[in-house]
DNA sequence: TTATATTTTTAGATAAGTCTAAATTTGAAT
DNA sequence: ATTCAAATTTAGACTTATCTAAAAATATAA
């Protein structure tokens, strides 16, 4: 069994791996962790050799099969057990992810996989992120930026790409959810905000926003 | 923040403490953590320095009050977790006790106070136990073990003593759960074996397992 | 291409929790 | 009161995960 530690370094190696192509950096995996580089050094050691990555020094790191089928599992729980802290225990979006970090390390398939059955299977989890399956298959939703919409376009919220407390909050005090249709009205070149119309409103999002806020166009 | 280790430790030496008036020893927390009595021994020094306990060497030792709080928390989460599992996830009574061992050590009181609202307030857990509420109270329930009742006498089920998974499943196989009435038909003084009526069949019960259920009677 | 800055690794320490083996203390039994 | 067994503690060691400081490698930039 993986330790906790082990499990938080396997998912961030993963999750780092989604955005960089060659890999998680040891100093890219030290600021996530909050750990200092020459610890993951160190640790990046350990794993290589339990073969749950591949490690040559001054590398970035890459996964091996088993470093990610136990990286998706951990993604799996964290994002079903935000499911149920939203949907069953009525937290706001913004409240739940420190509680998901500790609560994805539970260990026992059965008691996730009946957390799933509980919740209805959900597909997403309050913030829009896919939840990986029990076969560690994650079906990812052909989503854009709201930046990519022209003038006149509409799309449907689908997700964030920022997650912090802070964006959650404000897409809060904008009413702005998940589902809620938005219609690009106009983009101003000067600083690339946009006016908008959703839930019945009309405002204006800045680019930082609009880069942020995943939407699904109906094609 | 007290580390898993602690917390099972505090949590121990609260529960030794209610069968042994004057303590617990170094190897009784030895012998229910599963860890040596020289680490064990060790660990007291350590609680000590950090007066969660009142430690003389080569005597029992006492939580003090910040002790208690600790253990009685942990005792409460980790009984709302086993009312969740067992009502809302369908997990058996003897299923439920690992998962909750891990589930209790999650830190939030925010989350266990609304686990404890979603669960409708439950005062007792799926043993019979009684769940302490978030002051540290806790209200035992006045029973007594199935071996109090003269023939003749009648009492409900109200919770068990050992909470084995063999003794647990050994109930479910006769019929037997918290809250059935059981009428004493005889007792032989042989084995001290009774033969009761429970769920509209007769059956007999040894005494070793009359001693682990405990049962209220109607005063 | 050489110098400089950044990144990464190594070396040496530390803290928590555990172990085995040996020493000590306690308590029970002659 | 002495002896012996059981309980407990001490000593020394190990593992995991972390740190700081220093060295080495890589990348960038003049
Ligand atoms: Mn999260
Ligand atoms: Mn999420
Ligand atoms: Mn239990
Ligand atoms: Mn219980």
């Amino acid at each position: 069994m993986a330790s906790f530690t082990v499990e938080n370094y396997l998912k961030t190696i993963f999750q780092l791996s989604l955005k960089a192509e060659n890999g998680a950096s040891t100093n890219a995996i030290s600021e996530a962790l909050g750990t200092k580089a020459a610890t993951v050094s160190d640790m990046l050691k350990k794993l290589d050799a339990q073969e749950l990555i591949t490690y040559k020094k001054y590398q970035a790191v890459k996964l091996t099969n088993a470093g990610r089928d136990i990286a998706v599992n951990i993604i799996r729980k964290h994002r079903l057990w935000e499911v149920f802290l939203v949907e069953k225990l009525d937290f706001k979006w913004d409240e739940v992810h420190d509680l998901a970090e500790e609560l994805e390390h539970i260990d026992s398939a059965e008691l996730v996989n009946r957390l799933e059955g509980f919740l209805n299977n959900p597909k997403f989890d309050p913030h829009g992120d896919p939840i990986p399956d029990r076969d560690g298959n994650i079906h990812r939703l052909n989503q854009s930026p709201l930046t990519e919409l022209k003038s006149g376009e509409s799309g449907y919220v689908t997700g964030v790409k920022d997650s912090s407390r802070e964006f959650l909050q404000f897409l809060d005090a904008q009413n702005i959810h998940l589902g809620n249709k938005i219609e690009i009205v106009e983009i101003f070149e000067y600083d690339k905000s946009r006016t908008v119309i959703t839930g019945g409103k009309t405002l204006s999002l800045s680019n930082q926003v609009c880069k942020n806020l995943y939407v699904k166009t109906e094609n």
